[in-house]
DNA sequence: GGCCAGGACACCA
DNA sequence: TGGTGTCATGGC
């Protein structure tokens, strides 16, 4: 498909589930730190083990920089149990404080002032933050225009749509994306917002509903 | 009881 | 560079 016609088409999908689902508000959380906790609590896991996990950091008055880089790892790990590979995520967590405090002396607003490229990079060099990760925390957290590529993104536009010719990697997949939408990070957010509603109700793994996915007209 | 969920990394060949 | 094992809880 020439390229005009993937950017008409890929914008008319987006279109398409606006009108469908309207505004998605996303990320759901309500600060850049809970975002970025959000971030890191599901990778691998469904949404609402993560979110118990931030309401109990929540509830017992945690949510801050300070506050929670003070917490010891296993102190961390038992609040996020909930989530799974909670010893795991609660280092993961930890470094990401560790950095922050060392780089930025804690502060998100001015980690999210660094150019966001040079950011993604020095995100991408904490071990535990991977590509999607990263992204998710530039573009949610930071209101930065970089298209975030996960699970439901490959099997709707590879494994449904075949859009991509072979199985791209994480970084083409999101060039496909920023090349032929709007360098715009509000549509970036609000696309893949739809992306992961349409990957949860209509496109699962096992028994996928294309019948009713609003996308279906697009096959 | 099995399968799955909004990844990332270590290890090995 | 690519494939495989590991990390783990909770809902259906």
């Amino acid at each position: 498909m020439e390229e005009q016609k993937i950017s008409e088409r890929l914008l008319s999908m987006h279109r398409c589930l606006s009108d469908f689902y309207g505004p998605l508000h996303w990320w759901p959380g309500d600060t850049s730190l809970e975002i970025i906790l959000g971030a890191f609590l599901t990778q691998n896991t469904n949404w609402a083990n993560a979110e118990k996990a931030i309401q109990k950091i929540k509830k017992e008055k945690l949510l801050s920089v300070e506050t929670l880089f003070h917490l010891s790892e296993e102190q961390l790990s038992l609040l996020i149990k909930s989530c799974g590979y909670y010893h795991l995520k609660a280092r993961r967590i930890k470094n990401f404080l560790f950095f922050l405090s060392e780089k930025y002396s804690g502060s998100l607003e001015d980690m999210f002032n660094q150019d966001w490229q040079i950011l993604r990079k020095e995100l991408l060099n904490i071990n535990g933050i991977g590509p999607e990760t990263a992204d998710s925390i530039l573009l949610y957290a930071g209101n930065k225009p970089v298209f975030v590529v996960d699970a439901y993104t490959k099997r709707i536009f590879f494994d449904r749509h075949g859009y991509f010719l072979s199985e791209y990697n994480y970084e083409q997949m999101q060039k496909f994306f920023m090349k032929n939408l709007p360098d715009d990070y509000l549509i970036y957010n609000e696309f893949h917002a739809q992306i992961v509603m349409i990957g949860k109700n209509y496109c699962k793994r096992k028994n996928p509903d294309c019948f009713n996915c609003p996308l279906s007209k697009f096959l």
